[in-house]
DNA sequence: GTTGTAATTTACCAATCGGTCAAATTATCA
DNA sequence: TGATAATTTGACCGATTGGTAAATTACAAC
Protein backbone atom coordinates (compact mmCIF):
# COMPACT_ATOMS: atom_id res chain seq x y z
CA UNK A 1 0.00 0.00 0.00
CA UNK A 2 3.01 2.72 1.24
CA UNK A 3 5.53 2.95 -1.58
CA UNK A 4 8.25 5.09 -0.79
CA UNK A 5 9.11 7.52 -3.48
CA UNK A 6 12.68 6.62 -2.62
CA UNK A 7 12.51 2.90 -2.79
CA UNK A 8 14.67 1.67 -5.73
CA UNK A 9 13.68 -2.37 -5.04
CA UNK A 10 10.29 -3.20 -5.86
CA UNK A 11 10.15 -5.35 -2.58
CA UNK A 12 8.01 -3.79 0.74
CA UNK A 13 10.35 -4.45 4.22
CA UNK A 14 8.83 -5.13 7.28
CA UNK A 15 9.22 -1.58 8.08
CA UNK A 16 6.95 -0.32 5.09
CA UNK A 17 4.21 -2.70 6.23
CA UNK A 18 4.15 -1.37 9.87
CA UNK A 19 4.53 2.30 9.33
CA UNK A 20 2.12 2.45 6.38
CA UNK A 21 -0.51 0.56 9.11
CA UNK A 22 0.74 2.92 11.72
CA UNK A 23 -0.08 5.91 9.71
CA UNK A 24 -3.21 4.53 8.22
CA UNK A 25 -4.52 4.07 11.64
CA UNK A 26 -3.53 7.26 12.15
CA UNK A 27 -5.14 9.20 9.54
CA UNK A 28 -8.23 7.27 10.34
CA UNK A 29 -8.79 8.95 13.75
CA UNK A 30 -8.24 12.29 12.52
CA UNK A 31 -9.84 12.29 8.77
CA UNK A 32 -12.75 11.02 10.46
CA UNK A 33 -13.13 13.67 13.05
CA UNK A 34 -12.42 16.41 10.59
CA UNK A 35 -13.31 15.37 6.99
CA UNK A 36 -10.48 16.09 4.55
CA UNK A 37 -10.60 19.78 3.92
CA UNK A 38 -10.53 19.67 8.12
CA UNK A 39 -7.56 17.50 8.42
CA UNK A 40 -3.98 18.42 8.46
CA UNK A 41 -1.10 16.38 7.75
CA UNK A 42 0.98 17.35 11.27
CA UNK A 43 -2.37 16.53 12.67
CA UNK A 44 -1.94 12.63 11.21
CA UNK A 45 1.79 13.16 11.84
CA UNK A 46 1.33 13.53 15.28
CA UNK A 47 -1.36 10.57 16.56
CA UNK A 48 0.78 8.52 14.59
CA UNK A 49 4.12 9.81 15.93
CA UNK A 50 6.31 10.77 13.41
CA UNK A 51 7.26 13.88 11.47
CA UNK A 52 5.45 15.29 8.66
CA UNK A 53 8.18 14.64 6.56
CA UNK A 54 8.27 11.07 7.27
CA UNK A 55 4.53 10.38 6.98
CA UNK A 56 5.01 11.99 3.37
CA UNK A 57 7.80 9.35 2.55
CA UNK A 58 5.44 7.28 2.35
CA UNK A 59 2.34 8.64 1.34
CA UNK A 60 3.37 11.35 -1.29
CA UNK A 61 0.23 13.67 -0.41
CA UNK A 62 -2.43 13.83 1.75
CA UNK A 63 -4.89 12.86 -0.98
CA UNK A 64 -3.10 9.24 -1.47
CA UNK A 65 -3.43 9.12 2.54
CA UNK A 66 -7.09 9.01 1.97
CA UNK A 67 -7.34 7.05 -0.94
CA UNK A 68 -5.77 4.67 0.73
CA UNK A 69 -7.69 4.78 3.61
CA UNK A 70 -10.98 4.43 1.64
CA UNK A 71 -10.06 2.04 -0.67
CA UNK A 72 -9.07 -0.36 2.51
CA UNK A 73 -12.43 0.53 4.88
CA UNK A 74 -15.28 0.57 1.71
CA UNK A 75 -14.27 -3.43 0.92
CA UNK A 76 -15.23 -4.33 4.44
CA UNK A 77 -17.73 -1.65 4.98
CA UNK A 78 -20.00 -3.53 2.59
CA UNK A 79 -19.18 -7.09 3.72
CA UNK A 80 -23.02 -6.79 5.65
CA UNK A 81 -24.74 -6.08 2.61
CA UNK A 82 -22.77 -8.87 0.13
CA UNK A 83 -24.07 -11.43 3.13
CA UNK A 84 -27.68 -10.77 2.31
CA UNK A 85 -28.81 -14.64 1.26
CA UNK A 86 -31.26 -14.74 -1.33
CA UNK A 87 -31.97 -18.69 -0.20
CA UNK A 88 -31.99 -17.59 3.95
CA UNK A 89 -35.37 -16.73 5.42
CA UNK A 90 -36.48 -13.07 4.87
CA UNK A 91 -37.37 -11.89 8.26
CA UNK A 92 -33.86 -14.01 9.73
CA UNK A 93 -32.22 -12.09 6.88
CA UNK A 94 -33.43 -8.51 7.47
CA UNK A 95 -32.65 -8.99 11.46
CA UNK A 96 -29.13 -10.14 10.96
CA UNK A 97 -28.44 -7.38 8.73
CA UNK A 98 -29.38 -4.75 10.86
CA UNK A 99 -27.81 -6.54 13.75
CA UNK A 100 -24.42 -6.80 12.07
CA UNK A 101 -24.69 -3.04 10.77
CA UNK A 102 -25.64 -2.10 14.05
CA UNK A 103 -22.28 -3.98 15.33
CA UNK A 104 -20.06 -2.08 13.25
CA UNK A 105 -21.75 1.26 14.19
CA UNK A 106 -20.65 0.19 17.48
CA UNK A 107 -17.35 -1.45 16.45
CA UNK A 108 -16.39 0.89 13.69
CA UNK A 109 -17.61 4.20 14.55
CA UNK A 110 -14.60 5.73 12.72
CA UNK A 111 -15.01 3.99 9.30
CA UNK A 112 -18.58 5.09 9.44
CA UNK A 113 -17.94 8.71 10.22
CA UNK A 114 -15.25 8.53 7.12
CA UNK A 115 -17.46 7.72 4.81
CA UNK A 116 -20.47 9.76 6.49
CA UNK A 117 -17.69 12.86 6.15
CA UNK A 118 -16.70 12.29 2.83
CA UNK A 119 -20.49 11.44 1.18
CA UNK A 120 -21.71 14.26 3.42
CA UNK A 121 -19.20 16.59 1.35
CA UNK A 122 -20.63 15.97 -2.04
CA UNK A 123 -17.66 12.20 -2.65
CA UNK A 124 -15.40 14.34 -4.37
CA UNK A 125 -13.01 11.54 -4.18
CA UNK A 126 -15.09 8.55 -4.06
CA UNK A 127 -17.49 9.25 -6.75
CA UNK A 128 -16.80 6.63 -9.09
CA UNK A 129 -16.98 4.35 -5.76
CA UNK A 130 -20.76 5.12 -5.32
CA UNK A 131 -21.63 4.74 -8.80
CA UNK A 132 -20.04 1.59 -9.46
CA UNK A 133 -19.28 -1.24 -6.92
CA UNK A 134 -21.53 0.54 -4.23
CA UNK A 135 -24.97 0.97 -7.08
CA UNK A 136 -24.06 -2.81 -8.43
CA UNK A 137 -24.35 -3.77 -4.93
CA UNK A 138 -27.35 -2.38 -4.09
CA UNK A 139 -28.94 -3.19 -7.58
CA UNK A 140 -28.46 -6.73 -6.71
CA UNK A 141 -29.77 -7.18 -3.55
CA UNK A 142 -32.44 -4.81 -4.09
CA UNK A 143 -33.28 -7.83 -6.73
CA UNK A 144 -33.47 -10.40 -4.31
CA UNK A 145 -35.35 -8.13 -1.58
CA UNK A 146 -38.16 -7.63 -4.91
CA UNK A 147 -38.08 -11.60 -5.45
CA UNK A 148 -39.45 -11.64 -1.75
CA UNK A 149 -41.78 -9.32 -2.19
CA UNK A 150 -42.94 -11.31 -5.23
CA UNK A 151 -42.93 -14.40 -3.51
CA UNK A 152 -45.19 -12.91 -0.71
CA UNK A 153 -43.04 -13.52 1.73
CA UNK A 154 -42.51 -10.01 2.78
CA UNK A 155 -44.94 -6.67 2.43
CA UNK A 156 -44.69 -5.53 -0.89
CA UNK A 157 -42.35 -2.28 -0.60
CA UNK A 158 -39.15 -0.48 -2.73
CA UNK A 159 -36.17 -2.47 -1.78
CA UNK A 160 -33.92 1.06 -2.34
CA UNK A 161 -35.78 2.93 0.28
CA UNK A 162 -35.83 -0.40 2.75
CA UNK A 163 -31.77 -0.48 1.90
CA UNK A 164 -31.63 2.80 2.64
CA UNK A 165 -33.53 2.92 6.03
CA UNK A 166 -31.60 0.30 7.11
CA UNK A 167 -28.57 1.90 6.58
CA UNK A 168 -29.38 5.31 7.94
CA UNK A 169 -30.99 3.98 10.92
CA UNK A 170 -27.88 2.10 12.07
CA UNK A 171 -25.03 4.02 10.95
CA UNK A 172 -26.66 7.16 12.45
CA UNK A 173 -25.44 5.72 16.22
CA UNK A 174 -22.23 6.24 14.86
CA UNK A 175 -22.40 9.15 12.86
CA UNK A 176 -24.33 10.97 14.94
CA UNK A 177 -23.01 10.02 18.57
CA UNK A 178 -22.38 13.13 19.74
CA UNK A 179 -25.91 13.67 19.53
CA UNK A 180 -27.07 10.35 20.51
CA UNK A 181 -24.76 10.91 23.73
CA UNK A 182 -26.13 14.17 24.42
CA UNK A 183 -29.82 12.52 24.39
CA UNK A 184 -29.46 9.42 25.53
CA UNK A 185 -26.25 9.94 27.98
CA UNK A 186 -24.78 6.82 26.21
CA UNK A 187 -24.15 5.74 22.69
CA UNK A 188 -24.28 2.24 21.65
CA UNK A 189 -21.27 1.15 23.86
CA UNK A 190 -22.99 2.05 27.19
CA UNK A 191 -24.61 -0.86 28.92
CA UNK A 192 -27.61 -2.71 27.44
CA UNK A 193 -27.88 0.14 24.66
CA UNK A 194 -26.71 -1.72 22.27
CA UNK A 195 -29.66 -4.39 22.55
CA UNK A 196 -32.13 -1.73 22.93
CA UNK A 197 -31.10 -0.02 19.98
CA UNK A 198 -31.32 -3.94 18.73
CA UNK A 199 -34.17 -4.78 19.82
CA UNK A 200 -36.34 -1.90 18.73
CA UNK A 201 -34.64 -1.70 14.77
CA UNK A 202 -35.81 -5.14 14.67
CA UNK A 203 -39.12 -4.56 15.86
CA UNK A 204 -39.67 -1.74 13.55
CA UNK A 205 -38.77 -3.40 10.30
CA UNK A 206 -40.23 -6.54 11.02
CA UNK A 207 -43.69 -5.48 12.75
CA UNK A 208 -44.15 -1.66 12.67
CA UNK A 209 -45.76 0.61 15.16
CA UNK A 210 -49.00 0.04 15.67
CA UNK A 211 -50.59 -2.58 17.49
CA UNK A 212 -51.21 -5.78 16.06
CA UNK A 213 -54.64 -6.53 15.86
CA UNK A 214 -55.05 -10.35 15.30
CA UNK A 215 -58.42 -10.31 17.64
CA UNK A 216 -60.76 -7.61 17.06
CA UNK A 217 -60.49 -7.62 20.80
CA UNK A 218 -57.79 -5.08 21.83
CA UNK A 219 -57.75 -5.03 25.25
CA UNK A 220 -55.89 -2.52 27.36
CA UNK A 221 -52.37 -2.89 28.29
CA UNK A 222 -51.78 -6.13 26.39
CA UNK A 223 -49.83 -3.83 23.29
CA UNK A 224 -46.94 -5.58 22.42
CA UNK A 225 -46.54 -6.83 19.52
CA UNK A 226 -46.13 -10.58 18.95
CA UNK A 227 -43.24 -11.70 16.84
CA UNK B 1 -27.88 39.95 13.60
CA UNK B 2 -25.32 41.32 11.99
CA UNK B 3 -23.48 44.37 14.27
CA UNK B 4 -21.05 46.28 12.06
CA UNK B 5 -17.89 46.80 14.44
CA UNK B 6 -18.02 50.34 13.14
CA UNK B 7 -21.71 51.79 14.06
CA UNK B 8 -21.88 54.36 16.30
CA UNK B 9 -25.42 54.01 16.06
CA UNK B 10 -27.83 50.80 17.79
CA UNK B 11 -29.68 51.04 14.77
CA UNK B 12 -29.70 48.77 11.96
CA UNK B 13 -30.19 50.13 8.40
CA UNK B 14 -31.76 48.70 5.91
CA UNK B 15 -28.60 47.65 4.01
CA UNK B 16 -27.01 46.16 7.21
CA UNK B 17 -30.60 43.84 7.28
CA UNK B 18 -30.03 43.08 3.70
CA UNK B 19 -26.13 42.39 3.17
CA UNK B 20 -26.49 40.04 6.33
CA UNK B 21 -29.13 38.28 5.24
CA UNK B 22 -27.49 38.01 2.02
CA UNK B 23 -23.74 36.72 3.96
CA UNK B 24 -25.55 34.09 5.87
CA UNK B 25 -27.23 32.71 2.32
CA UNK B 26 -23.59 32.34 0.91
CA UNK B 27 -22.57 31.35 4.40
CA UNK B 28 -25.06 28.51 4.33
CA UNK B 29 -24.32 27.60 1.08
CA UNK B 30 -20.08 27.10 1.94
CA UNK B 31 -20.64 26.05 5.23
CA UNK B 32 -22.81 23.12 4.34
CA UNK B 33 -20.88 21.74 1.51
CA UNK B 34 -17.16 22.06 3.76
CA UNK B 35 -18.00 21.96 7.19
CA UNK B 36 -16.43 24.84 9.57
CA UNK B 37 -12.91 23.85 8.79
CA UNK B 38 -13.58 23.35 5.52
CA UNK B 39 -14.88 26.61 4.61
CA UNK B 40 -12.50 29.61 4.00
CA UNK B 41 -14.27 33.44 4.34
CA UNK B 42 -13.06 33.82 0.82
CA UNK B 43 -15.05 31.64 -0.49
CA UNK B 44 -18.24 32.64 1.74
CA UNK B 45 -17.27 36.23 -0.05
CA UNK B 46 -16.87 35.05 -3.45
CA UNK B 47 -20.44 33.31 -3.23
CA UNK B 48 -22.09 36.55 -1.43
CA UNK B 49 -20.38 38.74 -4.17
CA UNK B 50 -18.66 41.30 -1.76
CA UNK B 51 -15.13 41.37 -0.82
CA UNK B 52 -14.07 39.40 2.73
CA UNK B 53 -13.18 42.30 4.89
CA UNK B 54 -16.54 43.11 3.56
CA UNK B 55 -17.71 40.17 5.28
CA UNK B 56 -15.72 40.78 8.21
CA UNK B 57 -17.26 43.89 8.73
CA UNK B 58 -20.58 42.19 9.43
CA UNK B 59 -19.65 39.81 11.37
CA UNK B 60 -16.02 39.86 13.22
CA UNK B 61 -14.90 36.65 12.66
CA UNK B 62 -15.62 33.07 10.88
CA UNK B 63 -17.06 31.74 13.94
CA UNK B 64 -19.52 34.77 14.10
CA UNK B 65 -20.91 34.13 10.68
CA UNK B 66 -21.22 30.20 11.74
CA UNK B 67 -23.11 30.83 15.01
CA UNK B 68 -25.52 33.18 13.70
CA UNK B 69 -26.51 30.62 11.15
CA UNK B 70 -26.43 27.92 13.85
CA UNK B 71 -28.81 30.29 16.20
CA UNK B 72 -31.23 30.78 13.05
CA UNK B 73 -31.71 28.11 11.96
CA UNK B 74 -32.01 25.11 14.65
CA UNK B 75 -34.91 27.04 15.87
CA UNK B 76 -36.83 26.11 12.29
CA UNK B 77 -35.12 22.49 12.27
CA UNK B 78 -37.14 21.56 15.54
CA UNK B 79 -40.32 22.81 14.43
CA UNK B 80 -41.88 19.39 13.21
CA UNK B 81 -41.02 17.68 16.42
CA UNK B 82 -42.63 20.49 18.37
CA UNK B 83 -45.57 20.12 16.07
CA UNK B 84 -46.35 16.50 17.59
CA UNK B 85 -49.48 16.58 19.50
CA UNK B 86 -49.93 14.61 22.56
CA UNK B 87 -53.92 14.89 21.47
CA UNK B 88 -54.09 13.90 18.26
CA UNK B 89 -54.24 10.06 16.54
CA UNK B 90 -51.16 8.52 16.60
CA UNK B 91 -50.74 6.86 13.29
CA UNK B 92 -51.72 10.04 12.30
CA UNK B 93 -48.84 12.29 14.14
CA UNK B 94 -46.45 10.10 12.69
CA UNK B 95 -47.54 9.64 9.38
CA UNK B 96 -47.27 13.55 9.58
CA UNK B 97 -44.16 13.81 11.16
CA UNK B 98 -42.05 11.59 8.41
CA UNK B 99 -43.63 13.68 6.06
CA UNK B 100 -42.52 16.91 7.34
CA UNK B 101 -39.41 15.85 8.11
CA UNK B 102 -39.16 14.28 4.62
CA UNK B 103 -40.14 17.69 2.79
CA UNK B 104 -37.38 20.05 5.11
CA UNK B 105 -34.61 17.07 3.88
CA UNK B 106 -36.05 17.89 0.24
CA UNK B 107 -36.61 21.64 0.18
CA UNK B 108 -33.73 22.12 2.78
CA UNK B 109 -30.86 19.86 2.55
CA UNK B 110 -28.60 22.80 2.98
CA UNK B 111 -29.69 23.31 6.70
CA UNK B 112 -29.75 19.91 7.27
CA UNK B 113 -25.92 19.13 6.37
CA UNK B 114 -24.90 22.17 8.73
CA UNK B 115 -25.84 19.88 10.99
CA UNK B 116 -24.90 16.89 10.05
CA UNK B 117 -21.21 18.55 9.15
CA UNK B 118 -21.37 20.10 12.68
CA UNK B 119 -22.61 17.22 15.29
CA UNK B 120 -20.22 14.28 12.25
CA UNK B 121 -17.53 16.61 13.73
CA UNK B 122 -18.20 16.53 17.22
CA UNK B 123 -20.82 19.03 17.55
CA UNK B 124 -18.23 21.41 18.54
CA UNK B 125 -19.67 24.71 18.61
CA UNK B 126 -23.32 23.66 19.05
CA UNK B 127 -22.49 21.37 21.96
CA UNK B 128 -24.97 23.31 24.73
CA UNK B 129 -27.81 23.29 22.34
CA UNK B 130 -27.67 19.60 22.06
CA UNK B 131 -27.61 19.16 26.00
CA UNK B 132 -29.82 22.06 26.28
CA UNK B 133 -32.93 22.80 24.41
CA UNK B 134 -32.78 19.80 21.90
CA UNK B 135 -32.35 16.87 24.77
CA UNK B 136 -35.42 19.29 26.67
CA UNK B 137 -38.00 19.14 24.18
CA UNK B 138 -36.68 15.03 22.69
CA UNK B 139 -37.25 13.92 26.18
CA UNK B 140 -41.14 16.14 26.08
CA UNK B 141 -42.00 14.38 23.07
CA UNK B 142 -40.78 10.80 24.28
CA UNK B 143 -42.83 11.29 27.37
CA UNK B 144 -45.79 11.64 24.62
CA UNK B 145 -44.87 8.57 23.14
CA UNK B 146 -44.47 6.31 26.26
CA UNK B 147 -47.76 7.54 26.80
CA UNK B 148 -49.46 6.06 23.61
CA UNK B 149 -47.60 3.28 24.50
CA UNK B 150 -49.06 3.03 27.88
CA UNK B 151 -52.88 3.74 26.74
CA UNK B 152 -51.94 0.76 23.91
CA UNK B 153 -52.36 3.37 21.24
CA UNK B 154 -49.11 2.44 19.52
CA UNK B 155 -46.78 -0.96 19.96
CA UNK B 156 -44.53 -1.01 22.74
CA UNK B 157 -41.28 0.46 21.95
CA UNK B 158 -38.55 2.61 22.88
CA UNK B 159 -39.13 6.34 22.36
CA UNK B 160 -35.65 8.03 21.92
CA UNK B 161 -34.80 4.99 19.62
CA UNK B 162 -37.96 5.72 17.51
CA UNK B 163 -37.53 9.65 16.95
CA UNK B 164 -33.73 8.36 16.52
CA UNK B 165 -35.13 6.43 13.39
CA UNK B 166 -36.94 8.91 11.94
CA UNK B 167 -34.90 11.70 11.82
CA UNK B 168 -32.04 9.11 10.27
CA UNK B 169 -34.25 8.02 7.78
CA UNK B 170 -35.20 11.39 7.03
CA UNK B 171 -32.48 13.56 6.77
CA UNK B 172 -30.70 10.21 5.25
CA UNK B 173 -31.51 11.98 1.92
CA UNK B 174 -30.16 15.01 2.52
CA UNK B 175 -27.07 14.17 4.21
CA UNK B 176 -26.40 11.44 1.86
CA UNK B 177 -27.78 13.16 -1.25
CA UNK B 178 -25.29 12.62 -3.42
CA UNK B 179 -24.98 8.33 -2.41
CA UNK B 180 -28.76 7.72 -2.89
CA UNK B 181 -28.39 10.20 -6.49
CA UNK B 182 -25.38 7.79 -7.23
CA UNK B 183 -28.14 5.18 -6.86
CA UNK B 184 -31.38 5.62 -7.46
CA UNK B 185 -30.36 8.16 -10.33
CA UNK B 186 -32.14 10.87 -8.60
CA UNK B 187 -32.97 12.13 -5.29
CA UNK B 188 -36.07 13.15 -3.49
CA UNK B 189 -36.69 16.41 -5.90
CA UNK B 190 -37.11 13.77 -8.96
CA UNK B 191 -40.44 13.34 -10.31
CA UNK B 192 -42.51 10.96 -8.14
CA UNK B 193 -39.43 9.95 -6.07
CA UNK B 194 -40.49 12.23 -2.51
CA UNK B 195 -43.99 10.25 -2.83
CA UNK B 196 -41.94 6.77 -2.82
CA UNK B 197 -40.02 7.98 0.02
CA UNK B 198 -43.00 8.75 2.00
CA UNK B 199 -44.96 5.86 1.21
CA UNK B 200 -42.45 3.56 2.03
CA UNK B 201 -41.25 5.25 5.29
CA UNK B 202 -44.91 5.53 6.36
CA UNK B 203 -45.58 1.57 5.85
CA UNK B 204 -42.39 0.89 7.20
CA UNK B 205 -43.33 2.75 10.69
CA UNK B 206 -46.99 2.07 10.81
CA UNK B 207 -46.98 -1.49 9.36
CA UNK B 208 -43.47 -2.80 9.23
CA UNK B 209 -42.23 -5.03 6.48
CA UNK B 210 -43.56 -8.69 7.47
CA UNK B 211 -46.45 -9.23 5.54
CA UNK B 212 -50.07 -8.81 7.89
CA UNK B 213 -51.33 -12.21 9.04
CA UNK B 214 -54.79 -11.57 9.67
CA UNK B 215 -55.88 -14.75 8.63
CA UNK B 216 -54.26 -17.79 9.33
CA UNK B 217 -54.96 -18.41 5.43
CA UNK B 218 -51.46 -16.80 4.10
CA UNK B 219 -52.47 -17.58 0.31
CA UNK B 220 -49.42 -16.35 -2.19
CA UNK B 221 -49.56 -13.24 -4.29
CA UNK B 222 -51.79 -11.10 -1.54
CA UNK B 223 -49.11 -9.64 0.37
CA UNK B 224 -50.03 -6.48 0.57
CA UNK B 225 -49.98 -4.57 3.95
CA UNK B 226 -53.63 -3.70 4.78
CA UNK B 227 -54.62 -0.06 4.85
C1' DG C 1 34.05 -3.70 9.06
C1' DT C 2 32.45 -1.50 4.24
C1' DT C 3 29.05 -0.23 1.16
C1' DG C 4 24.63 0.83 -0.64
C1' DT C 5 19.95 1.50 0.32
C1' DA C 6 16.03 2.55 3.38
C1' DA C 7 14.36 5.55 6.81
C1' DT C 8 14.19 9.85 9.26
C1' DT C 9 14.76 14.65 10.30
C1' DT C 10 15.96 19.66 10.00
C1' DA C 11 15.31 23.52 7.56
C1' DC C 12 12.79 25.53 4.36
C1' DC C 13 9.35 27.22 0.54
C1' DA C 14 5.37 29.19 -1.82
C1' DA C 15 0.53 29.42 -1.16
C1' DT C 16 -3.26 30.16 1.61
C1' DC C 17 -5.40 31.07 5.91
C1' DG C 18 -8.11 34.37 9.26
C1' DG C 19 -8.02 38.86 10.25
C1' DT C 20 -6.43 44.13 10.42
C1' DC C 21 -5.89 48.86 8.83
C1' DA C 22 -6.20 53.03 6.66
C1' DA C 23 -7.97 55.14 3.00
C1' DA C 24 -11.57 55.68 -0.33
C1' DT C 25 -16.32 55.63 -1.51
C1' DT C 26 -21.17 55.95 -0.73
C1' DA C 27 -25.48 56.77 1.79
C1' DT C 28 -28.08 59.74 5.05
C1' DC C 29 -30.10 63.71 6.57
C1' DA C 30 -30.07 68.42 8.68
C1' DT D 1 -25.36 71.36 -0.11
C1' DG D 2 -22.27 70.00 3.13
C1' DA D 3 -21.14 67.27 7.06
C1' DT D 4 -21.17 63.07 9.26
C1' DA D 5 -21.57 58.39 9.65
C1' DA D 6 -21.92 53.96 7.17
C1' DT D 7 -19.98 51.04 3.81
C1' DT D 8 -16.42 49.10 0.86
C1' DT D 9 -11.92 47.94 -0.68
C1' DG D 10 -6.75 47.16 -1.67
C1' DA D 11 -2.79 46.30 0.63
C1' DC D 12 -0.98 43.93 4.08
C1' DC D 13 0.32 40.78 8.39
C1' DG D 14 1.62 36.80 11.03
C1' DA D 15 0.38 32.00 11.31
C1' DT D 16 -0.50 27.76 9.15
C1' DT D 17 -0.90 24.96 5.18
C1' DG D 18 0.83 21.01 1.87
C1' DG D 19 4.93 19.77 0.21
C1' DT D 20 10.32 19.69 -0.94
C1' DA D 21 15.62 19.42 -0.63
C1' DA D 22 19.25 17.89 1.36
C1' DA D 23 21.66 16.07 4.86
C1' DT D 24 21.78 12.48 8.50
C1' DT D 25 20.98 8.14 10.66
C1' DA D 26 19.64 3.13 10.78
C1' DC D 27 20.15 -1.13 8.63
C1' DA D 28 21.04 -5.20 5.74
C1' DA D 29 24.18 -7.90 2.75
C1' DC D 30 28.66 -9.04 1.86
Amino acid sequence: MAIPRAAKTQRRTRIQEEKGEQILEAALEVFSQHGFRGTTIDQIAEVAGMSKPNLLYYFRTKEAMHRALIDRVLDTWLDPLRAFDAEGNPETEIRSYIRRKLEMARDFPRESRLFANEVLQGAPHIEDELKGPLKTLVDEKAEVIRAWTRAGKIAKCDPYHLIFSIWSTTQHYADFDVQVRAVLGQNLSGDGRFEDAARFLEQLFVDGLMPRHREPATEGDEAVSGR
